[in-house]
DNA sequence: TTCTATTGTAACATAATGATACAATAATAA
DNA sequence: TTATTATTGTATCATTATGTTACAATAGAA
């Protein structure tokens, strides 16, 4: 419940949108040994929060997730799963929204289709931070990365939507092979194996992840060296199969 | 978006609910080494359907789905727990709901709430069934158990919804410890494995299981030994830790 | 050319899992 | 009462996976 359109493209009775139902998407990515999670602020009010949106009429959900996520990254191949639905009433906070459109220069009746509650549908994506192109619509301040660990304090229940996002994205880090959709094309096993550690929050032993890693069998050599070091170089891999996007 | 309530509980406008999202449970069962799903009948159409329903205004997500389950089982202490969220445009079919209306004596006029599009929010319950006790409702012919094999044609995706609901506990089951919930109170470490057998689709060592679950440390063994067959008796087990219902 | 930090992988140790074997035993039948 | 039978509980060994140490290879800097 979150990405607000402009006032005129979303009329007072939501005409083209499902009620009650909103999408809120924590986008990772991941840079100088640090996850990154993608945040908005409402335009004049120093409010954060999740990207999110709403479901068009006719539109398939997993398909409005994509374009909510999309719409702030510039990306379209993303992968992107639903993780869990935020259906507590005491997530209904009326009056914070109220704030933010006014602050917008909209003043809503109280029946306005955006004050009633909202149930959330939370997902996750992982993108390549060097890819991706951070896009603020006309009613954000900003749109901006920000390191999980340092993160501004956000509206509603999202702090416990990122927090329920991470440890999805942990239990399912080992289980499906998705990290590598944070990371660039091309890495090195000390960039996958750091990534690991931050996920993880712990410690790996190099020559074990390695071994475990090439067993999988789903990494390439790229023939070029990455060079820079003092230092051995080392290999530069790629994944063969593509990214997933949902099921 | 299964359950309908009597005509009076509901009004046209569906008020007192929440619009556009309903809840459909898939209810496991266990009996003669056969998982079973508890499915609903609708009145004088011969249609088979998950048991489901929605959301009141000022009802956690979660006690909706708990509601929904506990109506239809008869019991309170449930594991149940979110799987998936059924989003697709293509799930819509008006007319299906109108046949339902229609055999129950209501024809619904063309903008009647139920005949809109809805959103599935889709759970996975697992209760014992030597404790469950299938109540149908007063719109329902019949409310009973189907083997997963050998299940009627179900309306809408719901055919889909049970088997992603199966893929989930299949995967769910060794990871977090759940299978315990499809048991009665004490069993044998053989009831044990045949449930794992049915659920997983194979045959498991016997011993190299015994080991394994004994290594969890989340059995005890009951004093007196189950008894009935010309051989050796079993022990009979008893999980320490209570259910768990939803996080 | 030597030094340094890091990589790639071999080698061994330990733990987990797969598979076989067999004694223990509750009911049945002789 | 005793032998028979099917199944249980667990020991034992084999295999595989994972944890840990060690060390040669090497790109750049000194």
């Amino acid at each position: 419940m979150t990405k607000v359109h402009s006032a005129s493209e979303i009329d007072e009775k939501g005409e083209g949108f499902l009620k009650n139902i909103a999408i809120d998407a924590v986008i990772f990515g991941f840079h100088d040994n640090q996850l990154k999670v993608l945040l908005i602020e409402y335009k004049g009010t120093g409010l954060f929060a999740l990207p999110g949106g709403f479901i068009k009429t006719e539109e398939d959900l997993n398909s409005a997730a994509l374009r909510v996520v999309s719409e702030r990254i510039g990306l379209e191949d993303i992968f992107l799963e639903q993780f869990y639905v935020f259906g507590d009433y005491s997530r209904y906070n009326p009056t914070q929204f109220k704030i933010i459109m006014s602050a917008n220069g909209d003043v809503p009746p109280d029946d306005h289709w955006l004050l009633k509650r909202f149930i959330s549908i939370g997902y996750y994506a992982l993108v390549d931070f060097t890819q991706a192109k951070p896009m603020p619509a006309a009613i954000f301040d900003s749109c901006n990365w920000y390191d999980l660990t340092a993160m501004p304090k956000l509206i509603q229940d999202h702090t416990r939507i990122v927090e329920k996002a991470l440890d999805t994205l942990r239990s399912n880090l080992d289980q499906k092979l998705i990290g590598f959709n944070l990371l660039p094309q091309d890495f090195t096993m000390g960039d996958l194996q750091k990534l690991y550690e931050t996920i993880l929050d712990k410690k790996l032993l190099r020559p074990a992840f390695q071994r475990k890693i090439l067993a999988l069998g789903i990494l390439e050599r790229v023939a070029k060296k990455w060079t820079g070091g003092a230092h051995k170089a080392p290999y530069l891999y790629r994944f063969r199969s593509a990214k997933r996007v949902s099921e």
